[in-house]
DNA sequence: CAGAGCTTTCAGTAATTTCCGAAAGTTCAG
DNA sequence: CTGAACTTTCGGAAATTACTGAAAGCTCTG
């Protein structure tokens, strides 16, 4: 930490938490702290402020938003009269999960079952055992990316509730039956 | 890659991919290709054997192989009439699952969830508005991590069920009706 | 209880990633 | 069109992370 940063105690703490769960989040120290001001902060930020509250640099500002920008966490805001851009979060935190959920997914889970699936087309190529496990492994991704896109479907009123219901829809599925997929092949 | 690695076609295709895979999911490139040889493998492979067939050192074998027990994600295994510590992933699917699951809930969530109650706990330290917005994440944090323990407590049959049907879930709820929760202060 | 066979640790090097300041690029008012 | 205000790009320095070979540390067998 070069400059020390002129922030509410409050924020500082969650900034500098932010920072260093970074690394564990697949971004940066910096994009870390940038997310987490804007996050606490109820106006539109721009560049500069962002670089003063964080003792920065301009450049690694810019970059950061740029980054942020490309996961959809952070979004420009027109503030009238200020030719600067200006910088938010999205403010419902259901919004920030989704595109959480979607963006972590691109990145981490789609190129990995395109790789699986082209594996399958090229053919008999490995022993039984390899195949057979790779096959197991696509459909399990395709099984729980469906039903996070069935989840992600609903009205996040409905959604609240489902999970609120937590545990007892186990019974609630017994009851109507019907549906039974082979779990073992 | 300074050495060639000596594999099938298959093998060594997807080897490779979830070594470039591993830096977007928090492991590195060994770790993945570590990962990713004894999920392919039928039998159990010792340490020598994985350090041959990826063409890296002892060493590294040795660090990524306690890496990935760390994580759960392989075990060991022991052979009879062999000396040598032998290495599996579980087979089970579902249990991988779980486990990727819970580890990075472990290292991802958990410390934010920890810092958020500290804050809070702190007491009256920033403007309303980022003392809202922290309470406002702790609580969608809580009902997210509350979820998946239900969800984690069912048998997978149950699970898999439940999965399978998808978006059908929500008009089950309504037909229920009951609890309604704010979804908004 | 010696030492063969195996595993882990460690210190240094290599590779990668992050970050900065300077320069180039863009946009818009006058 | 010009230049002021702002943003982005870029080359290289600094920091971090990954990897190796060598040495130290275990743990059984005989």
């Amino acid at each position: 930490m070069v400059q020390p940063m002129k922030l509410p105690p409050l924020h500082q703490e969650f900034v500098l938490h932010f920072g260093e769960m970074g690394s564990r989040w697949g971004i940066n120290r910096t994009v870390g702290q940038i997310y987490a001001l804007l996050f606490l902060s109820s106006e539109a930020l721009n560049a500069d402020q962002i670089t003063e509250a964080l003792g920065i640099s301009r450049s690694n500002t810019s970059m950061g938003l740029k980054e942020l920008q490309a996961w959809r966490l952070v979004r420009l805001k027109h503030v009238p009269d200020d030719r600067k851009d200006h910088f938010t979060t999205p403010d419902d935190l259901w919004e920030i999960v989704r595109i959480l959920i979607e963006e972590r997914k691109k990145r981490e889970i789609d190129p990995t079952l395109s790789k699986l699936r082209a594996l399958e087309m090229q053919g008999p190529a490995g022993d039984d055992y390899s195949e057979a496990r790779i096959s197991e492994l696509r459909e399990m991704i395709e099984m729980m990316t469906d039903f996070y896109e069935d989840m992600a479907r609903l009205e996040t009123e409905k959604l609240v509730r489902l999970m609120t219901y937590g545990s007892r829809l186990a019974g609630l599925i017994d009851k109507v039956g019907g549906y039974l997929p082979s779990t073992k092949r």
